[in-house]
DNA sequence: TTGTAGGCGTTATCAA
DNA sequence: TTGATAACGCCTACAA
């Protein structure tokens, strides 16, 4: 391996005037500038990133800890972040906890013995307590996608309730008034946020809420086929279904399509994927910011790692945005902070 | 940040100690491993992977540059990248190299840098002179997706070139002898290896090739769309049309729904995306082995790295998988190495 | 079985 | 303006 030194006796110079050249901290005199460029060059001189780790206690790498790969739009995440991190000359450590608590904690001793700059984390639960220690090691840390009570960091987040709250208004407008909700057990924020919006809406229209029409222990593509299943079998079925999350979407159009019931039923699903738009029966979506939320923590991160304190602590959110079908443009966008 | 030698001095034992207790390198006394254990506990020590880097040249750190995550696709590579690598305790970096080939050369340098103990390439073009400086830096590499000529390295790829004759075959079982088929420039591997394929059925089927069905100009979405429209519009269109390529894909389901040309024409698309089951026009798919891909890729990158050569040198070709429409299962699945 | 000490490639302080 | 040199935290002969 090719160090300084290598290059500082090709150059003729001393270590410390290649070590200037390099990080252009001192004037260093143009003759040598050149010398210096040319032996670099001459000698395929990379800088050791373990040496300059070692005394200046950065690694230039900011770690993103996914919790669920599985859905598919965490790869506009993975991409945003990696992107802009690109963009500021850091690079991104990705690990996957697989919404293991344990492989979280893994990941994040990994990260801090990695000495990445930053921690970009997607919790898996509502909390870990291995999370308090990182803080104590002042290493900064953003929440993406969910926050976690208690803890003192910022957080980037959809504002899945307005998202929820739009979808429903929507549909109420274009005269629904029997409408269900599927979603998962209600254990998570953005489940949980997403029934507040559904409430919301029904409440400031003055529609009684119906708990026949409410499925929340649904989970994945069967669940969000069976929940269909069984509202299109009550005596009064609702006339239009919000399903809050992608894979559950998949199930509920395969089960109106089997209940041949498109005509009759209106859906609106989850998801960012092109695909939706092809799909039969058509439906509407509304889609997840993640895109927006995998730029934004990165941005908050690096500031951190530049002692630049987020200006917006400790939750920041994103609005959904409201696909109706049948419609290229969105039909509502409301851009909220708080 | 509290070192190993604060861990000695709390332990009351020499540095070496503590090293050997912690990289079990040497036998040490059990009064002193917990003597040692009891000090890391206490003072929440985290080795420096900086220090440890500097020492032994290896990072445990995996590099994955990818051209383009604009796909979807990609998401499954990622994640079977970092699910291996991380079950043999390595991490992944990742870097987009956005299809530039510049960026791509950025960041071959930054893991360079980084002294990544590996690198997996899906390379953005066919060559790029860096990566021989990087092969002469005696650091492991492989291709994934696609191959570089010249470039003595292993390479997994899928079989596209098989994947599309067993669709064509398909196509022409079912009595299909019109068989419109859709790609890009023919300037890329995947391409122009699927074209192969094509041509391959047609021969064996004793077809002759007609020039006006093939369409080599198209690329995304709009391109998809336009050649399926021309198509159509022939005075004796093909019934069948293969796609090869996802984006593509979208394009020409579009097309066939405003030309109403659904009982007309047959389709077969590229690409793994769950959503495609719930397109209307139903579509058959050939799916690639991405997450195949990513597995073997990085089970070859951590033998290499441990000094083990790959047995299958230079190129590993992973099969496709053909789902017809209204089928459950695959067709066909054929396996073949070579 | 345990300890001492040199050096990995940088950066940064201090002299020259 | 440039150059010596002492850390940074760890591993690993080599000694004891």
């Amino acid at each position: 391996m090719v160090s300084m030194k290598d290059v500082s006796n090709e150059a003729g110079v001393s270590i410390a005037t290649v070590s200037n050249v390099i990080n252009k901290t001192k004037y260093v005199s143009e003759e040598k500038v050149q010398l210096v460029q040319n032996a670099i060059k001459k000698l395929g001189y990379v800088p050791n990133a373990f040496a300059k780790g070692l005394k200046t206690k950065r690694s230039g790498v900011i770690s993103l800890i996914l919790h669920d790969t599985f859905n598919p739009q965490y790869m506009s995440l993975v991409n945003s972040v990696t992107k802009t991190a690109q963009e500021s000359g850091y690079s991104v450590m990705i690990h996957h906890s697989d919404r293991s608590v344990n492989k979280e904690k893994e990941a994040l001793m990994n990260s801090v013995s990695n000495s990445v700059d930053g921690i970009i984390l997607d919790p898996v639960g509502l909390k870990n307590e291995y999370i308090k220690q990182i803080l104590q090691q002042n290493i900064p840390i953003v929440f993406a996608g969910l926050s976690i009570r208690g803890i003192n960091a910022p957080c980037v987040l959809a504002n899945i309730k307005l998202g929820t709250y739009e979808a429903i208004c929507h549909l109420i407008k274009t005269n629904h008034r029997h409408i269900g909700f599927i979603t998962n057990a209600l254990n998570t924020n953005l489940s949980k946020e997403s029934f507040e919006g559904y409430k919301k809406a029904l409440e400031d229209f003055n529609i009684t809420m119906q708990s026949e029409y409410i499925k929340t222990n649904a989970s994945s593509h069967t669940g969000g086929y069976k929940a269909v299943t069984s509202l299109l079998m009550l005596s009064s079925p609702p006339s239009a279904i919000f399903v809050a999350d992608e894979l559950m979407t998949h199930g509920a159009i395969e089960a109106i399509n089997v209940a041949k019931a498109d005509a009759d039923v209106e859906l609106i699903g989850l998801t960012n994927n092109e695909w939706s738009n092809l799909v039969k029966p058509k439906i509407s979506v509304i889609s997840l910011p993640t895109s927006e939320i995998g730029r934004l923590s990165t941005e908050i991160i690096i500031d951190m790692i530049n002692g630049i304190k987020p200006n917006v602590m400790p939750k920041e959110y994103l609005s959904t945005e409201l696909f109706i079908k049948n419609s290229d443009a969105h039909a509502m966008h409301i851009n909220t902070e708080e």
